[in-house]
RNA sequence: CGCGGGGUGGAGCAGUUCGGUAGCUCGUCGGGCUCAUAACCCGAAGGUCGUUGGUUCAAAUCCUUCCCCCGCAA
C-alpha cells in the first residue's frame, strides 16, 4: 500500500527481492494539473506496468472493503506512504502483520510530512524507520532504523529522492530477518509531529533570520516551494544563500553580484527563483529586466 | 471545457492599445585605462520578433491555424 513516488522504490525492491505481491493499494486517481486531467498515482502506474492487480478504494473502513483484502490472503501489508489510516480490523488481517516505512527517525516526526519538517527545523541528521503499525500514528514498535546526514544546502525534493531509496533497501532487510527481529517500542516522550505542509508556511517572512530562511526555501524545495513578493510579482525561491550582511528587512539589493534581500539577520541571495509566468532563473537574471534594487520583497 | 500570464540577438525585459527602417540592462568578442577588478571608457558581432495563412504600400504590432512554456486553483 503506497501512493506517491516516495512509494515506488519501495515496491520495485520487493517485486526485484522475488517476494510475491497480491496486490497494491494506492489513493484513487485525481484531477491535477491545469485543464483536469486525471493522474493515476505513481505507485499505480509501476504495479500495471508489473501487472500486479491495483485497488484503489476510497475507504477500507467498510466490512466490504476488509473482506476484499481479507481474500488476498495477504501474509504481509507493506505500507509506504499510503496517505490513509488503517483501521483496525485490517491491521489484524495479516498474519506477520504491517508494517510501515517511515522517512524520520522515529519517534521524531511522525504524520504527513517528516522530511520536510526535519529540513525546515535545520536538522543535521534523519533517516528511515520501519515498524510494526499500530493504530496511531506512526506510533507501532520500532523494527529497523537506518540514519542518515542532512546536507548544508540539501532540499527536501533531494532528500526524499535518497530515503527513499534507503528505505526501500531497509524495507527489504527488514523483511527478510522479520522473524529474528524484536520490535523496540517507541519512547513517547521523544515525539514530536510533522504535520502536513500548508501553502501559506512557505511565505517567506524577511523579519526571520537569513539561516531561518536558508531552511525554509529547503524545506519547501520543490514543492510546495518557498514563495514572496519581489516588488509587485509574486516569485517562487527554489535556492538562496545566507550572507552576514545586514540592512533593513525586505530591501532589495545587489550583494556580491547576485540578487539578494535583507533580512531580520543577515541577508540571503536570490540564487534560483521563478517568476510567476516565467521559467527557474537565476535571482540576477531576472533582475535585469526588472527594476529592483531598492524595492521591497514582502 | 476551472482561472490566468508568456514565447523579441546568448540571458532577463521593453516595444503590441493608436501598423511605418527592432530598443534597454547584461553577456560575448576586440581595444583602452588601472598595481588590480564583478569597476570605468571606446568599438564590434549577433535577431526568420514561436509557427501557419490572411489583411495592407507596409505587420513584432491587426485577424487566423498550430506548437511550446509557466503561475493560480484543485
Amino acid at each position: 500500500m503506497g501512493t506517491p513516488d516516495f512509494a515506488v522504490p519501495s515496491l520495485a525492491a520487493l517485486l526485484e527481492a522475488g517476494h510475491e505481491v497480491a496486490a497494491v493499494y494506492t489513493q484513487p486517481d485525481k484531477p491535477k494539473g491545469r485543464g483536469h486531467k486525471l493522474q493515476p498515482p505513481p505507485v499505480k502506474v509501476l504495479a500495471e506496468e508489473k501487472g500486479i492487480p491495483v485497488l484503489q478504494p476510497t475507504t477500507l473502513r467498510t466490512p466490504e472493503a476488509a473482506e476484499t483484502l481479507r481474500a488476498f490472503a495477504p501474509e504481509l501489508i507493506v505500507v509506504a506512504a499510503y496517505g490513509k489510516i488503517l483501521p483496525p480490523e485490517i491491521l489484524r488481517i495479516p498474519p506477520r502483520g504491517c508494517i510501515n516505512v517511515h522517512g524520520s527517525l522515529l519517534p521524531k516526526y511522525r504524520g504527513a510530512a517528516p522530511i520536510q519538517w526535519a529540513v525546515l527545523n535545520g536538522e543535521k541528521k534523519t533517516g528511515v524507520t520501519i515498524m510494526q503499525m499500530a493504530e496511531g500514528m506512526d506510533t507501532g514498535d520500532i523494527l529497523a532504523v537506518r540514519e542518515t546526514e542532512i546536507g548544508e544546502d540539501e532540499t527536501s525534493g533531494e532528500l526524499f529522492d535518497r530515503l527513499m531509496m534507503l528505505g526501500a533497501d531497509l524495507l527489504i532487510e527488514t523483511v527478510e530477518r522479520l522473524s529474528e527481529i524484536t520490535p523496540v517500542p517507541q519512547d513517547e516522550a521523544e515525539a514530536t509531529l510533522a504535520p502536513m505542509i500548508r501553502k501559506e508556511m512557505a511565505q517567506i517572512d524577511w523579519t526571520q533570520s537569513a539561516s531561518k530562511i536558508h531552511d525554509l526555501v529547503r524545506g519547501m524545495c520543490p514543492s510546495p516551494t518557498a514563495f514572496c513578493t519581489l516588488g509587485e510579482k509574486r516569485v517562487k525561491v527554489f535556492a538562496v544563500r545566507a550572507l552576514p550582511e545586514n540592512g533593513t528587512p525586505g530591501e532589495i539589493a545587489e550583494l556580491h553580484g547576485e540578487l539578494a534581500v535583507f533580512c531580520g539577520s543577515g541577508a540571503v541571495q536570490l540564487l534560483e527563483i521563478q517568476p510567476e509566468n516565467g521559467k527557474r532563473m537565476r535571482g540576477a537574471d531576472y533582475a535585469r529586466g526588472h527594476a529592483l534594487l531598492g524595492g521591497r520583497a514582502s
